[in-house]
DNA sequence: CCTCCGTTTTTCATTGTGCGAAACAGTGTT
DNA sequence: AACACTGTTTCGCACAATGAAAAACGGAGG
């Protein structure tokens, strides 16, 4: 049973244009969301109200103070971010490249949490950032850990073209996903960011089901040779912690 | 005229519930927020199928990633922490002290930019985390320059008491934030955390309204003296700079 | 300064959506 | 096993939300 309430539904995709498209005004906003202007002009009304939202002094719009505040607190409240913050940390004192903690969500994967190497290289995540699925060590790792339908609308969908690496080959992508779940990691080769590699391996929670991932993302010439085998072995054994700070008592669940 | 959407209304409200008391269920959300149990219900199953909250094993509800990444966009889309963080890292690389960027939200301040000296002393003000307007350095700032009606209420308020020095008699209060606007700073003392201090001043917009205060949070022995004149010339030359960044000609707006 | 055009705000009658109340189905507690 | 408690589902009614269209506003250009 369906028991969405619609004009709740617009208003949080109101936010979600928003997002979008910062500075917009009630037409744009209508065009953008497909709803009529009365409903758009009363949504960022009410959303205004209680400074979810901002007006400009040229009537446009953008996600208030409000917005930021409830989602440092959702920040906070995550039991998942709470339990990986010192993990993450550790890895990063070690070996001081930079460290995310990935979710998926929906048909995209989000950095939750992310320690970032100080020469600032240019890497495609972001905090807070979305990414695809089928790009990148994290991101794999999600996808290969996914429910089938996921799994099935990316590899039957478009596979953008990131980098000449990027695979966009669902069959190659399908085996390598495989692969992905037999060897508990993966190596991402410049799939995403050029002249990057990731590491990365999947966090377990309670019910066993793949909730987030570890990787480690840093230049192709130092995740090579031994230093590989080192981070490798690093992230397994971090996600192998974190998983049972999670309460994960060693029965995962496998997806297709 | 009103034209708010009464049910967005509420889920709004229910965010900000679920903000305050993280892991409650259907009843207790229904009786925080007087909204019936149905209509908490479907808020809450509108919400989840968004992302926007999460829903537990236990049947608990916290806040979701989406609420998280909306937030985190939100950051991004502030013109004014856009505009201020280079400044607030220039204060903080010179004094390596706490330095804040303090709004005003409602009858409340919120701390949306925080660098955080090492040391990690504890102060009151959390990133994303809101306090009182009648306690604190920037806290003051925001209330000395914020519209009648606000400044009056806060008077005639509570004034909660946080630390053995915090002001709570409004006729000292009321003359303190005089003095505030007229010298364009203010020191408080140990009147939120004890045996701190902070340096806070107004930063204002191209409209002349005050939007944010930075300040210096430091332990009382470090803002004393030679390094308090100092500190204070940073803060106000640093406001002065942002202001003017964010089109400030110079015109102020007082209140009250 | 005035005019025009696009946008936002307001009004109002109609209708469909969201609502309350109460029954029902789980969960775990005594 | 019975209970107490919370969460889920149903249903008809009322009024909140809606669409359409008019009014006000504001900025651009002459």
């Amino acid at each position: 049973m369906d028991y969405t309430i619609s004009s709740v539904d617009r208003a949080l995709r109101m936010l979600q244009a928003l997002s979008e498209l910062p500075g917009s005004g009630v037409t744009e906003l209508a065009e953008r969301t497909g709803c009529t202007k009365s409903q758009t002009f009363r949504i960022l009304y009410t959303l205004e109200a209680q400074g979810y939202v901002t007006k400009d002094a040229d009537r446009s719009y953008r996600l208030g103070f409000q917005t930021m505040l409830l989602g440092d607190q959702a920040r906070r409240q995550s039991p998942l971010i709470a339990a990986a913050e010192p993990h993450i940390n550790d890895i990063y004192e070690r070996i001081r490249q930079n460290v995310l903690l990935i979710v998926r969500h929906g048909m995209r994967t989000a950095c939750v949490l992310l320690r970032a190497s100080p020469d600032r290289d240019q890497i495609y995540a972001e905090f807070g950032r979305t990414g695809p699925l089928h790009a990148g060590g994290g991101p794999k790792v999600m996808l290969a850990n996914a429910p089938c339908e996921i799994q099935e609308a990316v590899l039957t969908g478009e596979l953008t073209r990131y980098t000449r690496k990027t695979i966009c080959d669902p069959d190659t992508l399908r085996a390598l996903l495989e692969k992905i779940r037999t060897d508990g990691w993966h190596l991402s080769e410049a799939d995403l960011d050029d002249d990057k590699r990731s590491v990365a391996a999947p966090v377990r929670d309670a019910s066993g089901e793949v909730v987030a991932a570890i990787s480690v993302t840093a230049p192709e010439d130092y995740l090579q040779g031994a230093r590989l085998d080192e981070t490798r072995d690093l992230v397994l054994q971090t996600v192998e912690r974190l998983s049972v700070a999670l309460g994960y008592r060693g029965t995962p669940v496998v997806h297709a």
